[in-house]
DNA sequence: GTCTATATGTGGATAGAC
DNA sequence: GTCTATCCACATATAGAC
């Protein structure tokens, strides 16, 4: 069945699939420079193709449509946000030292670069919707923050929903109203001691402590 | 100086300048239509001439660009808030329920039309900035935000800030993930609870008190 | 796989006639 | 003020040469 009788069993490297992989990575990472330095929504395909030395038209041997760049870049994104999310949940002392951790990876992820925050967090591009693959990652990221929710005792949905809310609000006006700024990154503290203050159930009172 | 040798001090309708006015705020209502139908991005100028029954090309004598039809969008969409929010200052019994209120006035302001918030709240239409006449309604609105927290004893700038970040942030979660639902509108008065607790100075202890 | 060439449709914007 | 005509930029797509 195989081209040149090989077994299908026998691993062998594709040497035209690989370039293609590669030429597709060469063009996400064009596409990011682009988006940097114009912003999420203007991107062109053409000077896109210019960036990577090819005709406009070229581009869609590698992606169907220019929403599949985004797409392409969506998930990307969301995979870069998941591993430093997992790598926050498996570090810190106690649970509520990984919650704060975690809360300041999030932050920091967004605020980092605006334009992805933009593509990842707003619903800004007119007609983009990621497809399934790409937001699955922001699937598992939301439960890692349920699960850290839980390590602390916060379990109801409710409380999962005002505390992505709260963050994302933080985040959102720190990009908005000052990017590259601190003005409300450095009330982050202040935003979970108030959080944990109401969401976490009291401590049990035990005899003879204190 | 003018014509017809009127002097200048008599007060005269210009029915010139009325009619233009008028198909200003006609075109304007034809905006909001379009954004409503298509979104807000996807207005264009070929289906608004259309709409208010003139070619493309004839708008430019009413608003020198999109971005300025959009402009008046924004100054009208501020103006609106800035009555309500004065409206919902100018009731209830105390400062605590003076600030629930227009916590809620402004949610639902938010809440009850998406594309005016996306207007208004988010900075999602490429090339698009206000103009400082379009903005100075929202300056007044924060101020309203600001003198109703000094009157509960909040006044922190920082207070401020995490205030209107977790009120924004809850709104636009609910925008964003469920627009014409309830889940996040519904923890509004969680959030006040959270942050009173949290920002709101302690009563002073008095003897004899308790 | 990439190119040239070509086409359609959409959009913002301007010039000049009336 | 409104029109026609025109321009430019862009996304999208196809055909065929190399």
């Amino acid at each position: 069945m195989v081209a040149g009788g090989r077994a299908a069993s026998i691993p062998r490297r594709d040497r035209r699939a690989e370039r293609r992989e590669a030429t597709r990575a060469e063009i996400l990472v064009a596409a990011w420079g682009l988006v940097h330095e114009r912003g999420l929504a203007e991107l062109s395909l053409r000077d896109l193709g210019e960036r990577v030395g090819m005709r406009a038209q070229s581009l869609y041997s590698y992606f169907e449509s220019k929403h599949a760049i985004y797409d392409a870049m969506f998930e990307e994104g969301n995979r870069e946000l998941l591993r430093r999310m997992e790598a926050a949940r498996d570090s810190g002392a106690d649970a509520e030292d990984r919650f704060r951790r975690a809360a300041s990876t999030m932050i920091d992820f967004a605020l980092e670069d605006p334009e992805r925050s933009q593509l990842l967090f707003l619903r800004s591009l007119p007609g983009f919707q990621p497809s399934p693959a790409a937001y699955e990652p922001a699937v598992q990221v939301l439960q890692i923050a349920r699960d850290g929710l839980a390590e602390l005792g916060v379990t109801r949905p409710e409380l999962l929903d005002l505390w992505t809310a709260s963050v994302s609000g933080l985040t959102q006006q720190q990009l908005a109203d000052e990017p590259g700024g601190h003005r409300w990154r450095k009330l982050l503290d202040d935003l979970i001691d108030m959080y944990l203050a109401f969401a976490r159930p009291p401590a049990p009172r035990k005899r003879g402590t204190r």
